[in-house]
DNA sequence: ATTTACCCTACTATTTTACTCAGGTATAAT
DNA sequence: ATTATACCTGAGTAAAATAGTAGGGTAAAT
């Protein structure tokens, strides 16, 4: 599990995409425009989106990208990796042969956590972001500092449990 | 919030300390041999790791690192921030003033969702990752495939709640 | 036929990662 | 005191990842 900036532009982009295209496609120059991330780019993120069943493609005039799925059954996870793929990760090729025991443990305790952080972001949808910042909107018309994480983990809780 | 593998390492590092400084410190050698990272590289984290105040150097012969804090209180987000520091991330600067509304949506989406990893990973101490694995251990002598995803959302709900 | 917008590959600049080198400083042991 | 240990620091550097450019294609609507 890897989250980085691409990860970031990936999950924005879908964001984008579960929020303008309802009714006709949406064409990467828009999402381009609105999150400001160059179009070759897009182009090679969504290559990858694709491939992965994540969105689907209509050419030609009027066309662009729309989620294959509805927007509650993509999860966070399933775009990060998407666009990452193939994240090795481990020091001794996940084989677990690295030396005797002792040293394998920090190394086997990382993968438990990745893995957890895994699950976690499984669980997350992208309705799922969208309900939740709509609920703030109404709670906070404008100002909206503090009082941040006894929300977080209600949210969370409701997410996995 | 950024999970790379310069933060995979600072995790490792502090777990890896969590486990052998009960008595006496540990060197950088000591854990550049168990865990194939780099000398100076580890250097370089651990003076992060240090002005964070996550861990405490005792020079000298016989000297090494320690956690500065006990196990269960140092969590894994503060660890990660610790060696990444400072990623600004929006592309707006932070300030909400990229162009008008519709603009700033995913973005601030995207910001509620990084929000909330950092609050999961905030509530995981170096301890949690330990004691699971000890569990998983006694749960499961050698063979280890399948029927994870149960037993990590009851972990992920211990965690949270 | 033309325009639109997806599709694809290769190339490039920038940044980050991970490491090396070359010194220093505090401390324990002799 | 001297020496060895191991932290500390900064500068430089190779490799990889990120982000973007360039230059072409192809399917489909007008």
């Amino acid at each position: 599990m890897k989250l980085t900036t691409k990860g970031r532009y990936a999950v924005t982009a879908m964001l984008d995409l579960a929020i303008h295209a309802k009714a006709s496609p949406v064409t990467l120059q828009d999402i381009s425009g609105r999150q400001g991330i160059s179009l070759s780019y897009l182009e090679q993120l969504f290559a990858k989106l694709r491939k992965n069943d994540l969105v689907k493609s209509i050419r030609g005039p009027g066309g662009g990208y729309q989620l294959q799925g509805a927007a509650d059954s993509v999860n966070i996870a399933k775009v990060i990796d998407a666009v990452n793929e193939s994240t090795d990760v481990t020091a001794c090729g996940g084989k677990g042969n690295c030396h005797d025991g002792q040293q394998c443990i920090t190394h086997d305790l990382w993968c438990e956590l990745s893995e957890q952080i895994h699950s976690f972001l499984s669980g997350i949808t992208l309705q799922d972001v969208i309900d939740k910042q709509q609920l703030k909107k109404q709670n906070q018309p404008s100002t909206d500092k503090g009082a941040e994480s006894l929300t977080h983990n209600t949210f969370i809780l409701s997410q996995v449990g």
